[in-house]
Parts: C-alpha cells; sequence; structure tokens
DNA sequence: GAGGAAGTTGGACGTTTGTCCAGTCTTTAG
DNA sequence: CTAAAGACTGGACAAACGTCCAACTTCCTC
C-alpha cells in the first residue's frame, strides 16, 4: 500500500488507471481484470499499477469506488434536471426514462453487488449507492407527488436494476420504452388517478 | 473436446463436477472458477476435470446450462405447487413470495446473465431463461386473473432479479416479506380492485 | 543548483493457471 | 477369459499471473 503524497500528475495518471480497470472489468469482468490488462488499457508499463496500487484488490475497489460516486453524480444531475421539467407526473416519467436508457450498460454495477459478497471492503461502496439511488427515487417520487414515496422507492430501483441487467442479458432494442413501459407499470394505479384528477371530465 | 461416450458412472461424475462447479461460481465468481478450486470442491484430481470437459470454458458453460434447467424445473414446481393453491390473489401472491424466498441465493443466475456479453456460447442459455422465467409469470398472472399477464409479466420478472440482486449485495433479514411487498407495490392497483370486487360492501 | 521526494519502468521472481500425456485400472461385450 | 473402450490420475509443461526492486528521470523546494 504506497502511502506517498500524490502531486497533481500522479493522482490524474492514478485515476486514468481506476477508468481504465472500469473499462476493463465492463469487457472482462472483475475476475479477468489484471494488472497486465488495466495497463493495456491505459497505455502504460505494468508497474505503473503496482506503483500507485499495493495490490490488485486495491485497484478494483478504488475502482469501483470510483464509479459509485461517478454513477451517483449523474443520477443527481439528471434528477436535478427532471426535477426542473415542467410538466404531468407521466411526461416526468418519460424524461426520466429518456435520461436513464441514456448511460452506458453499467455491467461494473452488477460486477460490484456481486462481489461484495466476496470483498467485504466493498461494503460501505454499496452501502451508499444504494441508500442513495433510493433516496433519489425516492425525491422523485414525492416530487411528482405519489403518496407513498418512501415504501415505494426500494422496488422501483429494484425494477430499474432488474431491467437494466435483463438488457445486459439480452439487449432490447428500444431500451427507453422498456423503463418508461417497467415504471408505468409499477406506477400505473397512482398514474392514471393522478391523470384522472388533472382532467376531471364527467 | 472428448466425444467419448459416457456410461452411467462417468455421467454422474461429469454432473458431480458440473455441481462443484457451481458452487465454486457462487463463492468466487466466473472468472475465480478455475480447474483446481473445482476439482477441490468435487473432491476428485484435476485432470478428472480436463478428462470430461475440453477447456475451462466448456466447463462453465456446461454448469451454467445445468444451472438453468434446475432453476426452471424448481420454478416449474413452486408454479405447480402456487396454482394448485387455493386463495385469493394476494394470498397466492404471499404463498408465491415464501416459495421465491426459499431457494438459496442465485448468484450463478446474475453471473449467468453478466456472462452472455463476454460468451456468445451462453446466449441460448440465457434466452431459453428469461424466456421461460417470463413464460411462467405470465402464467401465474394469468391464473390469480389479472387483465394484462403478457405486458406485466417481463416486468415481475425484472423486479425479482432485481430485488434477488440487491438482496445479495446487501441482505435483508425477511426475504419473503421484501419480496411479498414488492410484489403487491407492482400488482396493487388491481389487487384493491380485485380485493373490492370479491366483498362488495356498502 | 543542489537535494530530496515523486514519478517511471524494464526486467525479474515465484505462483498459479490451463492443458496435456503416458500409463494404469475398471468395466463390458463377445 | 480376452480384448477393447471407458475411467482415471500423477506429474509435467508453457503461459499468464501478482508483485517487487533497482535504477533512472522529473519535478519541487530552499
Amino acid at each position: 500500500m504506497p502511502e506517498r503524497t500524490l502531486r497533481a500528475r500522479g493522482r490524474a495518471r492514478r485515476e486514468a488507471l481506476l477508468r481504465a480497470a472500469l473499462e476493463v472489468i465492463g469487457e472482462r469482468g472483475i475476475g479477468g481484470t489484471t494488472h497486465r490488462a488495466v495497463a493495456a488499457a491505459a497505455g502504460v508499463p505494468v508497474a505503473t499499477t503496482t506503483y500507485y496500487f499495493g495490490s490488485i484488490d486495491e485497484l478494483l475497489e478504488a475502482a469501483l469506488e470510483l464509479y459509485v460516486e461517478d454513477e451517483i453524480a449523474r443520477l443527481e444531475a439528471v434528477s436535478a434536471q427532471v426535477v426542473d421539467f415542467a410538466g404531468s407526473a407521466d411526461e416526468i416519467l418519460v424524461a426520466l426514462a429518456a435520461e436513464l436508457a441514456g448511460g452506458d450498460s453499467s455491467v461494473a454495477q452488477f460486477e460490484l453487488y456481486l462481489e461484495v459478497s466476496r470483498r467485504p471492503a466493498l461494503q460501505p461502496v454499496v452501502t451508499r449507492a444504494l441508500s442513495t439511488y433510493r433516496a433519489l427515487a425516492e425525491g422523485l417520487l414525492r416530487h411528482v407527488g405519489h403518496p407513498e414515496p418512501a415504501r415505494l422507492a426500494p422496488y422501483v430501483v429494484s425494477l430499474v436494476d432488474g431491467m437494466g441487467v435483463h438488457q445486459i442479458a439480452l439487449p432490447v432494442a428500444d431500451r427507453e420504452a422498456l423503463i418508461v413501459e417497467g415504471l408505468r407499470a409499477l406506477l400505473d394505479p397512482w398514474l392514471s388517478q393522478a391523470r384522472a384528477e388533472a382532467a376531471p371530465s364527467a
């Protein structure tokens, strides 16, 4: 575990290695992520990876941590954007789905979920990820006026992740439509009710 | 690729190796599944694994195929059992959740989902798995009288798998209650309506 | 510009990996 | 009983692995 103080250049190179590691994780899985593969993806010699990380585990865990922070930042931006968007609950849902479908396929996310059971060091990372995702979902549900945001939020995240992992396993063309339909199914009863109240006929 | 004809004893040993491989996949992930680890789990010498499988990939793919067949058989049994169960839609849902929560944590299932993108040979396996799961879900929805079983079924599977992968990442004590609540959330509108019709008050 | 710390890397090390083979034992068909 | 094919395995091999180190360069500080 090299505990040297990093200068600006060093910090940049370290982060480049982490992003290269995330690429490799996506392509080969965590088990297939080696010093040499990461170094090749980053375009640096192998010894660079051991200069910045004391072990392959340290590298892997730091990479997944970076992934989660990036993903949280991305989702917070999406959330903020969607909240600014003026429209009915259903319109907001469509806008949200468009943003969610935009992200690159998040193999690393699911590799992380599975890896926690084998690496206790990852537990804080996954806890932070999941609780943030749920909090964001809860905020959005509350924003569109759902009556039980806290109860539903975890299932929204589960459904989205479930669709995500199925998308990786068996890709469908229109990812956005899939997410819209899935979320509609989960929010259907309440959406129809909201729609009825918005346009009171008869 | 040893294309020898297997005798009864050989077939049994081959299958024992596959089940040992599934154990290892659950514990170490696909990337960590080696000839030696599988052999150790099965209590046989290393050379046994190369006698029955031409390569580690062949072993891995056969193991995941066996997993899917086992899982399909299990879910078909669960489905049959639940269909036989007399009760309201909600009661059936609770019974289903109890059965679903019973299975051992299916790390292999998700390892499979992620591995398809790296091993085209697994595509038929994952296609068979997902379409069967969806068909079973559709059958159950139809059995309890849901008006749109075909539309909802894929999302039921996504939600269950999403909760499954979250359960692996961040285990909660009462898996059964989680599944019940999740399914209720997805079926809520329709469940309340069914309940209202069953007990017409006022 | 001198000294020290950070950055950098070729090359080496012991280990673990996938795979193979030669040889032995066991079962079955005739 | 014999012969052939299946079942089995100890030990070896090259390749890939994680890790380390000594030596060199670059950068910052005083």
